[in-house]
DNA sequence: TAGTTATATGCGCATATACGCATACAGTTG
DNA sequence: CAACTGTATGCGTATATGCGCATATAACTA
């Protein structure tokens, strides 16, 4: 496929996106929801971070179209929705694979 | 499809990939080098930013090894040096198109 | 109604970084 | 050597944003 020349005001929203996926506790994020969905206290005590943390996070992600929402109650679930993300990440990681081999064991998942 | 959970290590190293891609100037140069390598001065040109600042991107792509560089007397050439740029783009770009599309069916009163 | 729980948000601080300006460095030519 | 060209870099500023703290809001329950 031929690769579009996006104008500059597209390349604007492209930055965008990169820069929401350009956060190690959001990326922590979307990797606890892989497996499906979770409300937010499960998701603080999988990520480590303060509930006002992960809630901003969660925010960004969500408006960002990646993530989302779900109310039940007094909880609320969040769940991926985007699927382009995993492809996103599978191509990062291959990408950082073959550029440090020496690192690349990290990505093996040990 | 299987996804690999990465370890937190590999998303900081992810999310610094991504980091290098969020910047509308540095897409730029991107999108101004798919045809192929050039010089600095003709990337000042293309881009419409000052050498100093022009310079200094190209030097972050370089880093993450998503340029290549290559000396030629006064004058140094770039070029893209990770293929996967192309796919990532490609794959961010199908994601926002679907995402804006969505919205404007909201105003076509779908 | 009052109290409890789950989640969101206002505010301030600290840090990261993009940009412009000036200048340094490198390589060529006189 | 000096002068010139192309590129890189040190420095200061402005802005963006991640984080913690406290508090606000929403929804359930006694």
């Amino acid at each position: 496929m031929k690769p579009v020349l996006l104008s500059d005001e597209a390349l604007e929203l492209v930055a965008r996106r990169f820069a929401v996926l350009a956060e190690p506790m959001r990326l922590r994020l979307l990797r606890a929801l892989f497996g499906g969905e979770k409300n937010v206290h499960t998701l603080v005590e999988l990520t480590g971070g303060t509930q006002a943390n992960v809630s901003r996070h969660l925010q960004t992600l969500t408006d960002a179209h990646l993530l989302r929402r779900r109310k039940a109650g007094l909880e609320v679930f969040y769940a991926i929705g985007d699927p382009s993300i995993f492809k996103l990440c599978e191509l990062v990681c291959g990408s950082l694979e073959k550029e440090h081999a020496a690192k690349a064991e990290v990505f093996r998942g040990e």
